[in-house]
This record gives C-alpha cells, structure tokens and sequence, in this order.
DNA sequence: GTCTATAGATTGATAGAC
DNA sequence: GTCTATCAATCTATAGAC
C-alpha cells in the first residue's frame, strides 16, 4: 500500500538533480545559486529554468527522486514484517518494527555519495520548523510513521500511543545523528564502523529504549 | 574547569541579536539578510556593520551568547555528578552522567522563544557537515563531549569507548529530535510534554541504550 | 551613534538568436 | 534543446552628512 512512482527524466535532467542535490548537501539548498548548479552540472544557465520551471521544482525533484524509492523500500519491509507476524497469530516484536525503519534507511545512507548527501538535506528539513518543503516531505512521511506507531501500540499495548509516538522521534533522532554526514565533535572513529554493526546497534538502542514502562 | 565568559553588549547590540537568531532560526541563517534583521530589530541598515563589523561576526555573537552559558551549566552539572561520586568512592552511574547533559540542555530548549530558536539554530549547524561555523562550535563542544565519554568509560569499563562514543551520538541525536521545533509528522501531541517528563523519558530512552552489552 | 545614499557584486528569470 | 545577453531585484558593505 502507498506506492508511489517516480517522474521519468531526461539524461540532461537527471546531471541537473544529480549536480543539485551534491551542491544543496554541501552549501545548503538557499546557498547554492543556479549558477552553481549549471556550471558544475556542464549545463548552460538557462538549463534549470527551461527543464524544472525555477529554482524550487528543482528541489522538489530532488526530494522526490530519493523519498519514493526509499520510503517504498522501506513500507516494503515493515508490510513483510507484519505479514509475517500476521501468519505466526501474534503481534510483531518490537525490534523487526525498528529494524523495518531502521536498515532501508542506513543502507540507503551509506550506498554512495549521493544517497549520504540527500540524507543530509533530509535531515535539514526536518530540523527546520518552517522549511517551505517541509509539507511536501511530511505528507511523503506521514502514512508510513503512522503505520509504525500502529505496529508499535499492538506490540506493546501498556505504553501509550503518545508515549510510543515520542520514543520514535527519539528513534529518528538517533538513526539520524548517526549518519557519517552528520558527526559530533568526538573521534571520528565510528564513521567506518562496519553497515550491519551500525543497524544493530542502532536498533537495539532503540528497541530497549522503547519497550521501557 | 572550562567555563568560558560572556562579552559585554549594549542594548542595540543585544536588540539586533535577538532578531537575528529569531529569524535565523525561522528561515535559516544564510537566507536571513541583513535588511530582515535590521528593519525588524528597528535599527538602521548599517547597524549591524557597524556594531559588529559583518553579518558573520554577528552569527558567531549568537552562538557565544546562548552556548556559553549552557555549557557552562551542563559543565557544572557534570563536575557535581563527578564530585558526588567521588566522594562515595565508587563511579557515576549512567543515568546521572547523562542526565547532567540532558537536564540543562531541555530546560534551556523550553525556557523561552529565543531558547527555543536557538537550539534549532544548533541542530542546524550539528546536521550540516560544512558549515563555515562548525569549526568554532565544535571548539566549544569537544571539552565537554570528551569528559562526558571519559566518565561513561568509567563507569561502564565493559563498552568500549568507541562505541559510547557512538551511542553518546544516539543520545544528543534524539534529544535533539525531542525538541519541540523538530516535530516528524506525526500527531503534535507530545509538544506540550511536561518538561521534567520529556527529561525523565529522554534520559532513561538514552540511559538503558548506552549499557546494552 | 544614527542615518541616507549608493557602490559593486550577485541573484533568479527571461527574451530571442541559433 | 542550447546558448548569449541582459533585466530587474536583491545582496553586503561603505562613505559621508548630521
């Protein structure tokens, strides 16, 4: 359920989201000039405006170029979790749930550099309390965090669904900070730390945290 | 140890402070131009040169003036858990270590708008790995973070320290995401949180995360 | 210290030739 | 579709009157 599909584009368009999205992670998206774009990009200037309309469509196509594969790779997994917990006649644990957010999402972050990048323009807008592209991106969010809180009240009906609903963000929060693009001024030693220890880790974190009374 | 001191502003210079890290924190620091700040601040166009030499040296006064103070509340906490403990002759536990951090960071985060702009303004410096003022806030940071891994170090000899490292990460990543400017789309229930709950609920989420085995 | 005026550079967007 | 040229708006920063 809630699929989407991807818009289909040009060779000369995809260098301009491509080109897009490294510049909007590295200089954030208001920083970075079409000029900026259309140079690195080998496009003339005028590029930008004849194949996306402005500036903005442009961002939209980024944002939406990622989402869509991501969240249906990740609604994917969370249905086969349920599906599966479905045919044993009991509630999933809450550890698969997680694990269902969690791996498409590191797995996604530490494919290439471009995927890292769009997780770093992510988790820009969602610091952002009033990006103009936040409501695009929580209508793309919202369905699937829904159906997570859902799984989670079933699994662990004696913690409220607001409590639950909290200890997500808290989630979402860890998952985020993370990611390589994103490290706090320690060592920065774990930024190599192995794909499927990080998930783990991330994942238990969150699991035990979240069954707590 | 490490406490740091305040610079001394007058009023026009605080007035022009306070606007700017408002509107930084609503539409992002490099969107902000100098005319938003000074037309909304009531200040003439040439003030914030003139007081503070350029727009840059103006965005750093803005993160001396709230870093400053709350690093040194969060330093002095974690010198009284420490001192605490040492006087019983046996290390802090994990929860007190933590809470040290979390307890004054949520209490400023909820004190006032101006708090609350702030730390979004942080989180927004935190997620982006290129930000021309990340150098100097991760000056400001790497005492502290250093300390608070040392100390969890001590009392959990067990983990690792760079895997405490790396779920110390976790821990800011979803305090950070607690806040109520960053909100995933989900019900906004949460937002009105009691205060002393959401330290309670962030702590013991972070606290039983960091001793898994 | 405050203000106006303006310099000098850069922006997003478009018109029109090819 | 691509390109050059350019517009109108906006930006930071500064000079100089008050």
């Amino acid at each position: 359920m809630n699929y989407l599909e991807l818009p289909c584009y040009t060779k000369t368009q995809l260098k301009i989201i491509d080109t897009a999205e490294h510049l909007f992670a590295c200089h954030g998206i208001h920083s970075t000039t079409l000029r900026m774009i259309t140079s690195a990009a080998k496009v003339n200037l005028a590029a930008v405006n004849y194949h996306f309309g402005n500036k903005e469509k442009l961002i939209q196509a980024v944002l939406l170029r990622n989402l869509i594969p991501l969240n249906n790779e990740r609604q994917q997994q969370l249905d086969r979790v349920l599906h599966e917990a479905e045919i044993k006649c009991q509630p999933a644990n809450t550890k698969q749930i997680l694990h269902s957010f969690i791996m498409p999402t590191i797995l996604f972050a530490r494919r290439n550099v471009a995927c890292k990048d769009f997780m770093t323009i992510v988790a820009t807008l969602m610091i952002n309390p009033n990006n103009e592209f936040r409501q695009l991106f929580n209508s793309l969010m919202t369905p699937l965090l829904n159906q997570l809180v859902q799984a989670l009240s079933a699994t662990l009906p004696n913690i409220s669904p607001s409590t639950l609903n909290l200890r997500l963000q808290f989630t979402i929060g860890a998952m985020i900070f993370s990611m390589r693009e994103i490290d706090i001024p320690l060592t920065d030693q774990h930024l190599d730390t192995d794909i499927n220890l990080l998930i783990t880790e991330i994942t238990s974190f969150a699991s035990t945290g979240m069954e707590q009374p």
